[in-house]
DNA sequence: GCTTACAATATACAAGTGTATATACACTTG
DNA sequence: CAAGTGTATATACACTTGTATATTGTAAGC
């Protein structure tokens, strides 16, 4: 494969040649527009692009070798605005008193930025029709409750108090849930890490929940 | 449409007609044997599950109306699965003494199941090519490291300590990008209830790894 | 045993896909 | 100006896709 990506230097080397009619970014312009709340990205195929772009489908391996190349630079892009995201919540979190909620509140403004990059990458995350993503939807309610009458149970049990135990259940909930997707494809060693690592941050919800109730 | 899902009733209409060669299980299955660390359920063609489950193309609609809705037919069954995975958790998490631990590890050994289910709900929440899932992760751990840093900058600087920062920061990072995958296509109140959650949870998990670092 | 009802198939089609090949174009360099 | 070079396009090919239509096969009911 050989990318022409645009390397900063201000001293641009003059080639013989046509110049591009395009350029990587309308490339990936042409494929942001492309993507709605129902399709991904590596949904998307050469041909859509490419005409999306106002180009030959043949022109767009110019520019990559093939859709996940684009989406790849498009992940990679949205991490740059994300860099910048994260500045601004670093900053908000210094200025102590409610330092977490504008922290917050920062990364959840990003999704409307006018370059919808950040959207697109969380979207990636979870795909899928409506209706599976409403299946899968369910199972994660369903755990969560179950998870939410059993801390009640223990609590109960045991005299401790709890902090809003609905919110613990969820939180323990997702993150297990997405901590279970990457140990998908690990080896042994690697999930029993990553076992011992959950029941860590698990245990700081928990424990959390618990500090905050004796307030 | 007209989907003719087995009913539970033990007694069975005889009707006029040929039997099934297939059951929707056998067809699900035909899918799963399909789906493996690169593809997705909802990226299988129709032809391609009717072909690997020894059926005419068309036979397909005699079950599902299209494979969105045979991915749907897969989580809820994954959900079944899920719920005895649960019911055993729970087991462990009454026995108190490391009941958070074992109850991981369920969730966890449930991944090798021998009908993997809950593995393919869970992937279906991670999909794209591996360079695109690289670039995802990429970002999550630089998002990551930037979080741990500022940590560690607060904790020093307010004298305070702090348990594991580093699991600290994974843990905020995940639950932050879950969340804000799902606050993606949401309305405005929504969406601030969602942040309100997430400030909430992840106070939680502070404080509690303040708290464990207390003892 | 004939009709009826349903399941499964075969054939076919239009639409879309990725990409190989060949050719036209625009630009720099000698 | 001619040669050379990188870019873009047009055409074409083999393939896959979802599904419409028509046909065949099989079991039950009268």
């Amino acid at each position: 494969m050989r990318l022409t990506r645009k390397k900063n230097n201000d001293v641009e080397q003059e080639k013989p040649g046509r110049k591009p009619a395009i350029s990587e970014q309308e490339l990936m312009e042409a494929a942001v527009r492309l993507v709605d709340s129902k399709r991904s990205v590596s949904s998307l195929s050469l041909r859509e692009i490419a005409r999306e772009a106002g180009i030959a489908p043949n022109s767009f391996y110019r520019h990559f070798r093939d859709v996940d190349e684009l989406a790849v630079a498009l992940i990679d892009r949205a991490g740059r605005g994300l860099r910048g995201t994260i500045r601004e919540a670093r900053k908000r979190l210094e200025s102590d008193r409610g330092g977490v909620r504008s922290s917050v509140q920062v990364f959840m403004e990003a999704l409307d930025d006018d370059q919808k990059y950040l959207k697109i990458l969380l979207r990636e995350i979870s795909i899928g029709s409506d209706a599976f993503r409403n299946a899968v939807d369910r199972e994660l309610n369903y755990f969560e409750e179950e998870l939410n009458d059993e801390l009640l149970r223990i609590v109960e049990a045991s005299g401790q108090k709890i902090h809003k135990p609905r919110l613990v259940a969820k939180a323990i909930t997702r993150l297990v849930f997405t901590l279970g997707a990457s140990a998908a494809n690990m080896n042994l060693q690697q999930r029993n890490d990553l076992t011992e690592e959950t029941v860590a941050m698990v245990q700081m919800i928990i424990i959390g929940a618990n500090a905050m109730a004796k307030r």
